[in-house]
DNA sequence: TTCAATACCGATGGGAGCGA
DNA sequence: TCGCTCCCATCGGTATTGAA
């Protein structure tokens, strides 16, 4: 059987399971010492099912494999990969020092280190984010394989895209950088409790005003980011509500066009009225 | 283009202290 | 006891410079 290719996506945009941007798998988690896990249930929602086993998870590690993604989206998957240390960093929009070049040696081999199991409806995948790599010290390229059957997870509505702009002015912002892939993974956002997305994002923080502190301060980082980028995205923290509303994507316009339209459709075939929810 | 060393910056959570 | 402000330690990231 021919390897399949990932979707394709433009390049301002990463693709992302859906799975994975609503969960704390890669978490809103501080710098420093990460914890080991052995088949650890990820919090998430949307009927998203995530057991992880491994070194804890963080944005940094989803940058690296976002980038990984988007340089292979149009290879075919199992197979070899080949890219310079210099590309990947170019692409992730970090300076090519010797420290970056050692922080993504090691996000790669945390990456493929670890084990996760996904299970959505039909659907799932259990194994590593990187199946396989390795450095070629003739070429100084990394040589990864990525498994083909990590395509199950980029089903038509199953994952989402996001702004690599946005999420690259965030840098150094985990819990910003967690929000944005959050709300974008959503066609349309609804309140959430303060705990809960202290729950979904992973945060350490032992008490719950600590991390709406931190919450505030990501939530007005990606105000900033998106209005830089033309966009707009504003928040509203009532009691322990969480409201948020954003300019949305050409492909979730799409999206929601199609539900309306289809809501609509319903309405009419049934004698009601209709009224949009937008 | 690749790699390394160094100094400094800054985001984050922890904890002390304070007032209601 | 709770919620908040402020300060601090930690440690990953950046800037700069230079060599191969």
């Amino acid at each position: 059987m021919k390897n399949p290719t990932l979707r394709t996506w433009p390049d301002e945009f990463r693709g992302v399971p859906n799975a994975f941007l609503r969960s704390a798998l890669f978490g809103a988690v501080r710098k420093g010492s990460r914890i080991d896990l052995k088949r650890v249930a990820i919090n998430s929602i949307g009927g998203v099912q995530i057991s992880y086993t491994g070194t804890r998870l963080d944005q940094i590690d989803l940058s690296v494999w976002l980038s990984v993604l988007h340089l292979s989206r149009q290879q075919m998957l199992g197979q070899e990969l080949r890219y310079k240390a210099y590309g990947v960093l170019k692409l992730m929009k970090k300076t090519d020092t010797g420290k970056n070049r050692k922080l993504l040696h090691d996000r790669l081999l945390r990456l493929a280190a670890c084990t996760v199991e996904v299970v959505l409806g039909d659907i799932s995948y259990t194994g590593s984010l990187i199946k396989h790599f390795y450095k070629d010290e003739n070429s100084l390229e990394y040589v990864v394989i990525l498994d083909a059957r990590l395509n199950a997870l980029f089903s038509k509505s199953g994952f989402s895209y996001i702004d690599w702009s946005i999420r690259s002015a965030l840098d150094g912002q985990p819990l910003a950088q967690w929000l944005h892939g959050f709300y974008s993974s959503h066609a349309k956002a609804y309140g959430l409790k303060v705990s809960t997305l202290h729950q979904l994002c992973g945060s350490e923080a032992r008490e719950i005003w600590k991390f709406t502190q931190t919450l505030c301060r990501a939530f007005d980082a990606l105000s900033a980011a998106y209005n830089k980028h033309g966009k707009s995205f504003e928040y509203a923290i009532r009691g322990d509500l969480v409201h948020v509303q954003r300019q949305e994507s050409l492909t979730q316009c799409r999206h929601l066009s199609r539900v309306e339209k289809t809501k609509m459709m319903r309405a009419v075939l049934a004698g009601r009225e209709y009224r949009s929810s937008r």
